[in-house]
DNA sequence: ACCATGGCTTGGAACGATCCAGAGTTCCAC
DNA sequence: GTGGAACTCTGGATCGTTCCAAGCCATGGT
């Protein structure tokens, strides 16, 4: 719907708080404080004010107010690199429900691109130009250069993970507690009849893959099972997940198998397609992220899964709160992730 | 050209222009021609100024200068809905790819989220509040809604797919010919020997859908081959790719299928995996899009992948070209697809 | 009748950048 | 030596909003 302005022809400039008040017979700051703070006014300006809003489709200049406030109501998230394994596909998921849970409370999210070599690469420029009120930071495995870096900066900011190195970091953040999913996997495992559970994951500098393996370990032993030779190590990659389901299979010959994500799980796939094992008959798999590829596979990967639109609500309402009060200083959330079970189990 | 990160003082205000010139001795605007239009100035001046804004860490103020020049450097996309099937997950390395390309020309991705249900939700608020130069439209196979709002409201926009509806639009766009896809995914099957080559596509109203599927009509008849009894219609979706497969395996028992999406061969597989049949042995499939399902699934499902990354950069450089000049109308753009052959084939 | 009170409304200034028109320099041709 | 063009640089105005301090106007207590 095209909007007349007062010179009677249509005109491409959006209307302004001026011509709103101009044609309200009230002054520009009434109609501002009619957008802001309602309760400022009486009740018929207030309801002369918007219906002249409503005529004219008047919507602030997010630039003029952004520059006047010093806020942007623009919340900024690094694009995850892309792998063209499944680990990103997690990932993706998570940005969709950010999106969605940020918007719900009138933020947007300003999406940026920086150099995967360097991890710091982007935030610099959207900090001087203060483009954006705050950060969502993702890859805090991956150490904590980038919190780091922001804390020093005086940078808003939460995270989706916990601040692995620093246990004395003030940021607000949001994590999942994988070792607890390991743990209800194995257990799941455990009361289908399965003894000789075995454990595929990541090397021992991944904090990541040490807290999940931590899980199984732990639902092994409270069982009275054993891990001796159980437990391999490797990339994060399917034809590494193949070799080590390939070792496994092999040597100690186990009847199920836990995976530290989802993408080893699919080179397990791979080793027993190679074999003719039928998947969830003659020998069990869970994966971990519960990603797209897990949800189709016939006949399915039962799959830790991360509850992210929780993740992401928490992560607003933490970022709520550290924009109203700059001091404020959360206490990390963890979460617990949920099994889906499927045919692979 | 690179600012030092981690500058030794750190203010609690960035600095403004006005910073710059008092340090440089010089008045606002030098300040503000040696960012924009260094060749203004006299080369030590351009230096000595350059200095200045080195040592403080300059950047401009984004509100303040979108406010003045009318251009926010932002381009609206808003988040595609979210499936849990695997059709969204081309439209994820899309949104990658897109992100990195307008980063190389200095534009940022504003993600906005809209309700599912209402195809133009969101776009309106972002317009009125005139918060970003431009928007990406993504999902132009549902009908030209989307678009012909846009234009009605004179917003600048490029999208990703072409107007199907609208053989006379104007906007610039940029599609892939799946139509072409299916063509070679099927010859790529009567290549390998197959001649009873089964289709499993969309319903007759999906755009989309008639046109991969008259793809592998072509191809077939090309090739002198019959496709009575070997074309079925259905959802997208897994249970009725399997559902659809099933029919067709006990009915004409073709050798291979070509299947519309990724989710329907899914679907098929599932059949196979049910009949104990094994992909790529006993029978071949072929996918569309690439997703990461078809790049992981044991042995691997041979698909046709759209040419994401050379959309992205074609769609930025329409962007500049239509911000640079309003007026302009640029022919479509429509990429060719290539064949990604895997072990299902 | 008067002043204080509190509710509502207002005009001017400011946020930090760019646009614009004009002022000061430099340089060269005549 | 002078006029004029070309080159540099400058100060004021402006984009659309919100902050601020002050103004207006009923109301009510004294």
């Amino acid at each position: 719907m095209a909007v007349p302005r007062s010179g009677g022809h249509i005109s491409a400039a959006p209307p302004t708080l001026a011509d709103v008040a101009e044609l309200a017979g009230v002054s520009r700051q009434t109609v501002s404080n009619a957008v802001n703070n309602p309760d400022l006014l009486r009740a018929d300006t207030l309801a002369r004010v918007q219906e002249a809003i409503d005529q004219l489709g008047y919507q602030p200049n997010r630039a003029a107010r952004s520059l006047r406030t010093r806020a942007s109501h623009l919340i900024g998230l690094r694009m995850p690199a892309l792998q063209e394994g499944t680990a990103n596909a997690m990932m993706d998921r998570f940005v969709h429900t950010f999106v969605e849970a940020a918007a719900e409370t009138g933020y947007h999210v300003l999406l940026f691109y920086g150099d995967p070599a360097d991890p710091l690469d982007g935030y610099d420029e959207l900090l001087r130009s203060t483009a954006v009120d705050a950060f969502v930071v993702t890859d805090t495995h991956l150490g904590g250069q980038q919190t780091t870096w922001l804390q020093s900066r005086r940078a808003r900011f939460v995270s989706f993970g916990r601040p692995w190195t620093q246990p004395d970091a003030k940021h607000p953040w949001v994590d999942v507690d994988l070792a607890y999913g390991a743990e209800i996997a194995t257990e799941h495992l455990i009361e289908r009849g399965h003894s000789k559970i075995a454990w595929i994951g990541w090397h021992k500098d991944s904090l990541l893959g040490e807290e999940r393996r931590s899980g199984w370990i732990h639902a092994m032993h409270t069982n009275g099972l054993s891990t001796t030779g159980l437990a391999s190590r490797t990339e994060d990659s399917i034809s590494s997940g193949k070799a080590a389901a390939d070792a496994l299979l092999d040597e100690t010959e186990p009847t199920a198998l836990v995976c530290a994500s989802d993408t080893l799980a699919m080179g397990v796939l791979h080793a027993l397609f190679e074999r003719r094992l039928r998947l969830g008959e003659d020998i069990a798999v869970v994966g971990f992220d519960d990603s797209q590829v897990a949800q189709t596979v016939p006949p399915g990967i039962t799959s830790v899964r991360p509850p992210l639109e929780e993740a992401a609500r928490e992560l607003v309402k933490a970022l709520e709160e550290l924009l109203a009060t700059p001091s404020y200083a959360a206490p990390g959330v963890m979460l617990k992730p949920a099994l889906t079970v499927r045919g692979s189990s």
